[in-house]
This record gives C-alpha cells, structure tokens and sequence, in this order.
DNA sequence: GTGCTGATGAGATTGCATTTGCAATAGCAT
DNA sequence: ATGCTATTGCAAATGCAATCTCATCAGCAC
C-alpha cells in the first residue's frame, strides 16, 4: 500500500503553501527547503500519483510548459507575469459565452492571459 | 540573396490552400503532395524564415504543440476537434472584457477550446 | 552556358523534459 | 525489534522536437 514520506508531505506543503500554480523547477526548490535531498525524479513521481490519485491537476501552459496546481480549485483560468514571472490563477471564467463558435461542441477551453500583475506595475509615487 | 525554390513555393501553397493553422506533420504531409522529396529540415528552415519575414505566425498550443497559420489573420482563437483532430480558427475574440482582472495588465492571451466540430457532430437522420 | 552561392536532403546531433533501473533507505504492520 | 516492500536518490536512459553538418543540387546574375 501507499505510505507516508517526507517528500510527498514536503510537496503537498508546498502546494499547501502556495497560492500560485507551479512549476517543476519550483516545486523542486521549495520542497529542498523542507527537504534538502529532496530529488527531481521523486518529485516527479510524487507529482504523478499526486495527479493520479486526483489531488493535482496538470496543465499545460503555452509558454511556461507543464505547471501543476491543486485540483479541489474551482474553474479559473491563469495569467502569466511576463516582469516576475509568476503565474496567478484568476478566479471565474473570462470566457464569454455569448461568442462560443455556430455549431461546435466546447468540451474544454483554456485562457491564459500574459501581462503584468499588481505587484509588477509600478505605483505613482 | 534569398532565391525562391519550389519547396519554399510549396510550403506557401500549402498554407494559401489551407483554412486551418497546420502543424509541422500537416505542412510536411501536404508539402510532400506537391514536392515528393520535400524534407522535415527543409521544412523547418523554411517555417523559421517564413515567420521571421512576417508571412507566417507561430503559436504554442497547450495539447497540440507548435502550429503555424497565416500572419495576416484577424484578431482570433483556436477550435481543437477532439474527434476529427483538425484545428479550426474561430473568428472574432472570445474574451469577456469586463471580467478581465483587477489590477492586471493583460499585454497578449491565448484562448484554446477544444470539442467537437460541425463536421463530427452527428446530424440527426 | 558558366560560376557563384543559397538551399536542399539525409542523417546525425542537440537540448530538454521526463522516465527508468537499481541499490540503498525508510514506512509500517507484525 | 524485524521483515516486507514501497520509496528514494542517483545516474543513465528515453522520447521527441528542433537544429546542425555537409555533400550535392539548383536559382539566378552574368
């Protein structure tokens, strides 16, 4: 059966901790904070059974390649900061529904929007 | 100076004869239709300098990878059909304005939906 | 037609994300 | 504490798209 290891604990903490959908490389760096020998290829595999056993989802970002987030989220789309490069979830659905194409079935849609987030945009002095 | 070879010839054709973004397999299979020999780095070559004069435009899909359509093309968002495989360009922007995010400034956003076509939707007998 | 050189074809090569093999390690039921 | 075996770390191996090498071919100016 499945057992409980401080690797897996350490990346579900770091998702725990995040509020951000992230990347392999970042996953990889702040789980060595909680676990330094922490390794690529357990996180990995830590991230597929994670995925497999429902409690991440996966995404594939046009720009930033694979990002994985936690998957109890509720419908939401993600916006890259193209300055700090982090990546937000943006919560509801910016799809406007009135335009959805004459005769096509949707089953599933993905939005990623690019720019530059809040803490990115310079506040007048 | 830049010659004009029937390959790069072809690859044009194809895309002028074609109403949906191609990727790397469609531009090669059909390429080859009007060039026999036609070759993969030929093709890539020629995808690379057609985009860097401006005649063709490359995006990243998230599922389907790199496809290349046009560069003259209006404002637009890419249809995946999950059954027949084609990519369809859906004209006109998708994206609800009023509910992009506070304090956000969105600079490009990609918008992919995937289902099924016209073409695949069974019409009733 | 000739010569220069940009372009092609074929295969080898790179770069990168992801996976795998395996010996060592560590959960956990007993 | 012991034993079973899931899990880990490490390095090597994969898979794949994209690029490069280089000998040969083919535009095009003359």
């Amino acid at each position: 059966m499945q057992r409980k290891t401080v690797q897996r604990e350490a990346i579900q903490e770091v998702f725990r901790n995040s509020e951000h959908p992230l990347r392999l490389e970042d996953i990889l760096a702040q789980g060595r904070l909680l676990v330094p020998t922490l390794n690529r290829a357990t996180v990995y595999r830590n991230l597929k059974l994670l995925v497999e056993i429902g409690w991440l989802a996966q995404v594939q970002h046009p720009s930033l390649g694979t990002i994985y987030e936690r998957a109890d989220l509720a419908h939401h789309h993600h916006f890259h900061c193209n300055s700090c490069d982090r990546i937000y979830e943006l919560p509801g659905c910016v799809l406007n529904a009135a335009a959805t194409p004459e005769g096509f079935i949707v089953q599933e849609h993905e939005i990623f929007l690019s720019g530059l987030c809040p803490a990115c945009v310079q506040p007048a002095p």
